[in-house]
Order: structure tokens, then sequence, then C-alpha cells
DNA sequence: AAAGCTAGCAACCGCCCATCA
DNA sequence: TTGATGGGCGGTTGCTAGCTT
């Protein structure tokens, strides 16, 4: 019995993508659509295996991707969701547009985890620390349960209702984490307390489980869009259409024609240089900060943030960047379909 | 300036589960 | 029911950049 492994991993290529593989890729899947993974590696000519090539798409080269650091306001996002959820890092990355659950995983793990701890939050149960040692050591012990706990919690409000916008999460969640809204800086007992205040987090639920609306924002500042509409709404609220044939004269900077994009991947043009930096393939990281693309996802959902990054000036390398930006991916949702 | 240390992140692995034919 | 496949998750590895000594 037994699975047989996704690849038989002989003569398969490891680490990290090569701009040429990924452009490989990417020619694939426009070309293709996302279809059995199993064959992509084969059909695409890459020397991978096609749970690898499926982890690089999701993580990395998909159009709707957003990179970069989270933004505070996506942060507490986060850990209102890891609330709710648990370790559900997929199911956490669906509320949040433009990320992975890898890339939330690894933000939890090296960023949030931190910051909880040192504000004396147990990032696991996020109740107070000193609370928890005492009381929750059994919760503690296996994140499964607590998990099975936030199961049972999101089964129970989808079982009472149905796109039905709720407020009693608040209730529901207050019994198990008396620490979870709100800004991180707020004291805890104010929080507790203020399980009403306008910064709480407000649960929209649907059959798919929850919908978060407000963070500690008000609903119309968080976008209740799929990333599709928020990719056309993009892309049609710019004025130039897509053509393939334009040419431009840049590939990494200061380009805001679709066409830029369809030659930084040398689809036009093959000799055209790839957008990462050539280099990137040792380099690994920090791969889009040599490049200025406007980001459309800020400038649809985080005019606060963007207020505060240019307040702050912080370097390039560090400014959430999408992918390959939506004004950039003129293909809508049709790459899905095969 | 160079070496050592550390943090962050992309990528991978192995296991598991859900779905579908 | 079974096997193939896609996908999710926790954990880990390896590389790079930045910081410290």
């Amino acid at each position: 019995m037994g699975r047989q492994p996704c690849c038989d991993k002989v003569g398969l290529k490891k680490g990290p993508w090569t701009a040429e593989e990924d452009k490989k890729l990417i020619n694939f899947i426009l070309t293709n659509g996302q279809c059995c993974w199993r064959a992509v590696p084969k059909l695409a000519g890459l020397l991978r295996c096609g749970k690898s090539c499926r982890l690089r798409w999701t993580n990395y080269l998909r159009p709707d991707l957003k990179r970069g650091l989270l933004s505070d306001h996506e942060e507490q996002m986060v850990i209102d969701l890891h609330a709710q959820l648990g370790n559900r890092w997929s199911k956490i990355a669906s509320h949040l547009p433009g990320r992975t659950d890898n890339e939330i995983k690894n933000h939890w793990n090296t960023h949030i985890k931190k910051k909880l701890k040192k504000m004396g939050v147990d990032p696991l149960t996020h109740k107070p620390l000193s609370t928890v040692t005492d009381q929750s050591q059994s919760q503690s012990q296996s994140q499964s349960q607590h998990q099975q706990n936030q199961d049972d919690q999101v089964a129970q409000q989808t079982g009472t209702a149905s796109s039905e916008v709720i407020d009693q999460s608040k209730e529901n969640t207050a019994e198990t984490t008396s620490f979870q809204s709100s800004s991180v800086t707020e004291p805890k007992d104010e929080l507790a307390e203020n399980s009403n205040s306008p910064t709480s987090a407000l649960i929209v639920v649907d059959e798919d489980g929850m919908e978060l609306i407000n963070s500690g924002l008000s609903t119309d500042e968080v976008p209740l869009m799929e990333p599709q509409e928020m990719m056309m709404s993009v892309v049609s609220s710019f004025p130039m259409s897509f053509d393939a044939t334009t040419s431009s004269s840049s590939s990494s900077s200061s380009n805001s024609n679709p066409s830029d994009f369809m030659q930084d991947l040398q689809l036009i043009d093959p000799d055209f240089e790839y957008w990462p930096p050539s280099d990137y393939g040792s380099s690994g990281m920090g791969l889009w900060g040599d490049d200025d693309y406007f980001n459309g996802w800020d400038s649809l959902m985080d005019h606060d943030d963007r207020d505060r990054k240019q307040t702050v000036d912080p370097p390039l390398s560090q400014c959430p960047k999408t992918v390959l930006d939506q004004e950039y991916w003129p293909f809508g949702v049709d790459f899905c379909e095969n």
C-alpha cells in the first residue's frame, strides 16, 4: 500500500528556483492553466516534482500575491483569525488577499509569536500567559485540541447562521480567547471588558465558516472582495488595455504598463531580461527590492499603511509587493480555466 | 575588515485528509 | 472500496542579510 511519492526524486532538481524555471512555469500556467500538477513539470520542461511546482506557483508566482512584510492591519487580522481558527494557515490566508499560508505561518513563527510572548500573551491560546500557565496547560499540550475547540466554535457558528452577520462571535470567542482583538498595544483588561468596542472583531458567518469583516477597523476599510474581483477592479480601473505588442524600454522599474509585464516574462522578446534580478537564483531573497512597481493591493486596502510607510520611508525591499502586480496581470480569472 | 552569530524567509519533506473516478 | 491526486499542515533545512564582536 502507501501512496506513490509525488515524484521519483531521481534526477529532479531541488533548491531555489531559477528565473528560467519560473519563466517556464509561468508560461505553462498561462498557456494551459492550472491542471494536473503531476504532469506540469514534464509538460513545462521542468526537472521538478509536481508538488514543488504547485508550491512555487502558490507561494511565489501567483499573480495575486502580495509581497513584503505584513502590515499592522494584516498582522492583527492574523492574530484574530488564529484565535478563531488555530493553526489552519490556509484558512487564515484565505482571509488575507495576496497572502499565502506558508507566508503567514512563517510570519507567525518568526514575528507574531515573539510579539505576543513579549506582551505576555500565549500565542497558542491567546490568553494572558499568567493565567495560561495555570489553567490551560492541557490546552497547550496539543495544538490539535485547541484546533478542535476552534473547529467546534466555527462549526457552531456556521450551524446556527448562514450568510448572516452575527455579533456573538465576540461572546463565543471571549470564552476561549480573552485576548485576541483590537490593537495589540491595548491593555488586556480593557480588551476583555470592551468586547463591544468598535475595535473588536466582527464576524460574518457563511457556509464556508466565517469571514472576518472587522478587525479593529470599520467595515468599509476592509475589502470584502474576492481576489479576482479586486484584480478585475484594479485592471479595469486602468485606462490602458493590455497590448502584448506594445514595447517598453524598461523591464525592471517604474513601469506601469501591462505590456511591460509580458516583456518582463520574455513572452514577447525571449532575449529580454527577466524581471527579477538576474542573480536571483543564487540570492534567493530580496528579489523585488530594486523595482518600484505600483502596488495594486496597497492602493485598494491599505491607505493608512501606505501613508505610514511613506512617512517612515522604509527601504523598498520592505514594502509590500505583488509578484506580478494586478495591473500587469491582464488575464483575469481565465488562467484558472482549463 | 573579517569572523561569528542570529533572524528571516523560501523551499522542502513527510504525513495526513478530502475528493473523485 | 480503492487508488490517484490535490491540497493542508507542522516541522525543518539552507541560504542570505544584518548585526555584533
